[in-house]
DNA sequence: GATGAATGAGCATTCATTCAT
DNA sequence: CATGAATGAATGCTCATTCAT
């Protein structure tokens, strides 16, 4: 709903009818409509920003491959939750304050576990970079590069822009500029 | 009004009172209320996309100089428009479709001049990289994070994020990796 | 409940939670939400309107000292009642058209009791009264002056406001201008 | 309308069609719908409590025919806004508190007025009473007796109810019992 | 009998837009 | 051109009542 119309233009009565739930009813579980988008934030965040550590990226030794393993599934994530990602970057602000905060967090946790990736990278040597927390911040912002920006890119196919990611961040944590 | 409130939250009571306007004289030149945003667009974009020439960027004959030039006033000018970049980003997808073509068009011009000083250093044999328009949006989208990711970059003043940005987009077209 | 928010404000949720019914248990036992506010009414009147047979008003001979009895006895009662009193007088306009006579009868009766105890008095030439049916409706409406009009008389202690209700009430009886 | 439905069950489409307004223009006048019963209350109070001067009551000399017009007078006006009269005693709980406020100083100032009737007949030895204040608060309280309690009154005309409440009050302001 | 989730009509209020002056 | 009172459809939310379990 949300996705396809904005959160603004979503009345409770559509959303009823597309939940299946009467409108006095979805009140029995929600206090206002602002709920509604927490609980679909919410929702998104549990998978969102929690994917690394589920999809076993931390299992791998090698920097470089655990880097390139957590850029491609991201991508694919990404690909998958296009809509959703474009919702949270673009509706994030109309959250109450404190679920902002919380969401913030969530997000901030995700840049901390790529932020860990570079740290190992760097500790063993592989990875030349002076500020892993900016560069962390720099690769999670890039990598939703697709959603943000897609009509500019749809000549290209989802495995090229993960090339071009992939290479691009690489290329940004191994060579900086003499 | 917009910046501080949103789009939608704005009312044409209020906006009429920010500009001075009285309601039914703001109607005479204008249609709907979105012609409003449309307005905020037009005179935003008329800045925001033609900076470069603006600024004399393309009498810079060094390309890495042109670059580096167009990565600072970009910064400084994204700095100090803040808000309406990130007004820009979040509720673009709020315009009529016909006028959001010519805004993505505006936007996708301003990708090009990258693209142009891109291409301008390949042919100097400065800058190596395989795809300049790719490269152009990436730039053109890294050099927004600060507005639309500060919250989480408080900790670095504009000059930080200035540096690193020039280092990171710098090492990007130098320095592929091999 | 009730006396607390009044009977629009108070709902259906709220009285069961208070009452320890289960929305749907109470309404086993009522129809509509107007019949707990009949149920009230009703509760109430039973002790209301019959005070003075149940004080044992009517075996005392002496009619002032009957009249006085019934006045003293009345004040206490009203002290101790004295929101359900409010309430009383200013919902009963809700009641349903049918139940409202009924209650009306009740107080009609609560007046004729006292109707009865002025007419005790004339008969024995103590009391001097034309119109004992209107001086009873006077006396009724006058008792209740504390919890309708108390807002202004809070400087007075409830034995105050009844030695002067006393006071009154018995010159009215006692002694008509010639 | 209110009169007819009680403010409650009074809606704000009722009240618009009732008084010729459309909905959204009511509300350029009124923030919220307890603001017309404000000014509502705010109309009849402006007759209501100000009657005595206006009628000039003050200018009698004579206490009896003082007080004696300030009753008969009150009474007209009174059955003149009958309803109005029940309206105001049955539904000034639901006033803004500090609204309320308001109104309840009006209120006391009728009563202070008809303070001054008796203190005026105290001091040229015609009434006797102690306690002019709280006389004064029954005499405002009686008079109402008919919007309120009329129900059980239909017997009796306007003007006998006149009549009798004028013997009454009379006797209670100048034969206190021994 | 008891439960409480589900129903949906109904309400106060807002606000883009119009149009007589 | 300018004004701002008037319009009324649309919205978020409430709550008495029902009914499957």
């Amino acid at each position: 709903m949300f996705v396809k119309k904005g959160f603004h233009r979503a009345t409770m009565r559509e959303i009823c009818k597309a939940t299946g739930f009467t409108v006095g009813n979805l009140y029995n579980y929600i206090k206002t409509r602002d709920d509604v988008l927490c609980l679909v934030f919410e929702t998104f965040y549990s998978i969102w920003s929690h994917q690394l550590e589920n999809e076993g990226i931390f299992d791998i030794e090698d920097p470089v491959e655990q880097l390139r393993m957590a850029i491609r599934k991201r991508v694919e994530l990404i690909n998958q939750v296009r809509d959703m990602v474009f919702l949270m970057y673009t509706e994030a602000k109309l959250l109450p304050r404190d679920f902002l905060k919380t969401i913030l967090n969530e997000e901030s946790y995700l840049v901390k576990n790529y932020e860990r990736i570079l740290r190992n990278g760097i500790e063993k040597k592989v990875f030349r970079i002076e500020d892993p927390f900016f560069t962390a911040n720099v690769i999670v912002y890039l990598l939703a590069i697709e959603p943000l920006r897609g009509w500019n890119l749809k000549r290209y196919s989802i495995s090229q822009i993960n090339r071009r990611l992939e290479k691009y961040i690489l290329s940004l944590v191994m060579n900086p500029e003499e």
